[in-house]
DNA sequence: TTGCAATATACCTTGACAAGCATATGCTTG
DNA sequence: CAAGCATATGCTTGTCAAGGTATATTGCAA
């Protein structure tokens, strides 16, 4: 059973939506179905690997249940971008360092002549 | 064809294994078969898939193939998660009140004695 | 109790996708 | 040219997950 990563889970477009959803505040399962316009046994399933992956727990109230939010999943993905972080910003300004070169090169043909 | 999204595309264990690897620094085809230890045909396929994602590009050299990373998808998970950071902060802060208020009721009971 | 509202689950069908294996393409050197 | 290395692609198959529909569960109200 459900010992999926975080990242198969977040693949589907809809649970997407409903922990975007969830991010604001928290909604009953009839909310989430309305909000989004999908058919509940849909929402209810999606809700359910969303709990069993541990994205999201329910408190009971009345007959509806309220679910909300919980961070570690996603904290897990995040972490995984870390490494990738670094290697923007280098690129970054790989992309800075070459248009600092078009410029000069501008400045050289153009003589004084400036844009702004 | 391939107009999914980069969410669909990172699910996939073995992709995520080349994109990590190549977030050091760029490499073969063959480095990444050995490196990773998978059969050539698998590399060599998923690196389409990510190639046509956009996640990797390639030069050729001579026979090789170098791939290296490009930043734009795996930015826009970035960020899709940037909503969430907000709810994790609020969590945190959440969680150092509620210690913060455990402190000061252990303080009350055990009067002044202090654990470090 | 009966009935209704909110949510969960069962079953079935269908589609997507990854792996394995075989084979093709392309470059390079002798 | 032949041979060989590096990489890409085709085909087949098994698996698995999502959607649809129907139905079960649980709480509440009258």
């Amino acid at each position: 059973m459900g010992v999926e990563s975080a990242f198969e889970i977040i693949a589907e477009p809809n649970r997407r939506a409903i922990l975007s959803l969830l991010a604001s505040s928290q909604r009953s399962v009839g909310e989430i179905e309305r909000q989004l316009r999908m058919p509940q046994p849909t929402v209810s399933k999606h809700l359910r690997v969303l709990r069993e992956a541990g994205f999201v727990e329910c408190s009971v109230d009345a007959q509806r249940r309220l679910y909300r939010l919980r961070p570690k999943p996603l904290q897990e993905v995040d972490a995984w971008l870390a490494p990738f972080r670094r290697f923007w910003s280098a690129h970054v300004d790989a992309l800075e360092r070459h248009l600092d070169q078009m410029d000069q090169s501008t400045r050289t043909k153009r003589k004084t002549r400036r844009t702004r």
